[in-house]
DNA sequence: TGTAGACCTTTGTTGGCGCAAATATCCGCA
DNA sequence: TGCGGATATTTGCGCCAACAAAGGTCTACA
C-alpha cells in the first residue's frame, strides 16, 4: 500500500480542511462587520476577559500571534476606535488592551449572525451526545498540544494569587513558550 | 449568563486551538527538512495524485490558495527541484506540476517522522472507537463546508468518464467556486 | 545602592499570499 | 472560418505577520 495513503496522513488532512471550511464559512459574516478573523478572534478574547482587557503579551500567547503581531493588530483596532490601549499603573513596560463601548458594541453586534453560522455548519448537525464526544475528544488532544493557552485568564491567575482583585496581576512563572 | 461564553463559541475556539497547535507540533519536523508547511502539503497531494502531477489549477482548489498564490509555491519548489512544470499536451493554457524524484525522496525522507508526530499527537491519543467517532463527525462537518474538494483526483474523474487511462483527462463541468 | 539579566513593547525588514489585470488559449456558435 | 465569452496561468501591487533589534523598565543579588 501506498505511504502516502496512510490513514494517519487523512485524518490530518480532514482536520485541516474541516477548520479551513469552517473558517471560510465564517469570513463573510464577520467582514461585512468590518472585522478580520484575527480582528474578531482579539475582539472576542478581550470581551471574555476580566474588565475587559489584557496585557499586550498575554492575547500574544492567547492568539498565537507574535508580539509584534499583536502591536499590530491592536494599532488597527485602535485606530478604528474598538480598543484602547491602557497604561499599566504596576508595571511602566506594559500596556494593556482594553475593549471600548464601541469595541464591545461592535462585537455584539456580529455576535448573533456568527453565532448561527456555527450552529448551521458545525454544532448544529451534530447530535448532543455526538457533539459530547466531538468536544472530550478534542480537549483531549487541546490538553497535549497546548498545555498553556490560558495566559491572563482567571484560571491562570488564580493559580498564583486570590485573582481578579487586582489589575494588575502578580507576574507567574511562565513556562517557556517552546 | 455572558452571551461571549456560548458552548458554541467555546467549542469553535477549541477546534481552532487544536489545528493551531497541531500545526505547530509539526512545524519542526517539516521544516528540519526544508519545507514549509504549505510546500508539504503541496508535495504530498502531487505524490497522491495519479502520474504524481496536477494542474495548477486543481492544486489551488485542493489546498485553498489562489491560483497566484500556487504559482509562486510552485516557483519556489521548481527552483529547489523538487516539482516541474510540464506543459499539458492537450490544452496549451494549462501546465502541469509534476513531481520529480527529488521531491519524492524529499517526501519519503520527512514522512516517517511526520506520521510519528501525528501519532503521538493526534491519533495516538484516542482508542480505535473514539478515532472512528471523531473522524466520521468530521466528515460529516467536512461534507457541509466543503463539498468540492476533490478537483483532479481520481473520484471527481471518474465521475466524468473512465478515468486515469489518458492524462489530460477532460474538463469537468466545475461547480462555481463561490 | 548599583548592576546584570530578564522582560514588555515597538519598529525596521523580509517573505508570503490574495486581488485584479494582462496574456494566451479554448470552445461553441453563426 | 471567424468571433465572443470562458478558462489557465502569470505578474504588479498592497496588506499582513514573523523575525530581529532597540529602548525602556523591573527584579534579584551583591
Amino acid at each position: 500500500m501506498n505511504p502516502l495513503d496512510d490513514p494517519r496522513l487523512t485524518a490530518m488532512g480532514l482536520l485541516a480542511e474541516v477548520h479551513a471550511g469552517l473558517i471560510a464559512r465564517m469570513q463573510p459574516a464577520l467582514s461585512a462587520s468590518g472585522l478580520s478573523d484575527i480582528d474578531f478572534e482579539t475582539v472576542l478574547r478581550l470581551g471574555r476577559s476580566p474588565w475587559q482587557r489584557l496585557r499586550m503579551t498575554d492575547l500574544a500567547a492567547q492568539t498565537g500571534l507574535s508580539t509584534s503581531g499583536v502591536t499590530r493588530v491592536i494599532d488597527r483596532l485602535e485606530r478604528d476606535g474598538l480598543v484602547e490601549r491602557v497604561a499599566c499603573s504596576s508595571d511602566r513596560r506594559a500596556s494593556y488592551a482594553a475593549l471600548t463601548d464601541a469595541g464591545r458594541a461592535r462585537l455584539e453586534a456580529v455576535l448573533p449572525v456568527h453565532l448561527r453560522d456555527i450552529e448551521s455548519c458545525f454544532t448544529g448537525l451534530l447530535s448532543d451526545d455526538e457533539l459530547t464526544a466531538f468536544l472530550a475528544t478534542l480537549r483531549k488532544i487541546r490538553d497535549v498540544v497546548r498545555p498553556c493557552a490560558t495566559a491572563g485568564t482567571a484560571s491562570a491567575a488564580a493559580a498564583t494569587a486570590r485573582a481578579g482583585e487586582e489589575l494588575h496581576l502578580p507576574r507567574q512563572p511562565q513556562q517557556p513558550r517552546r
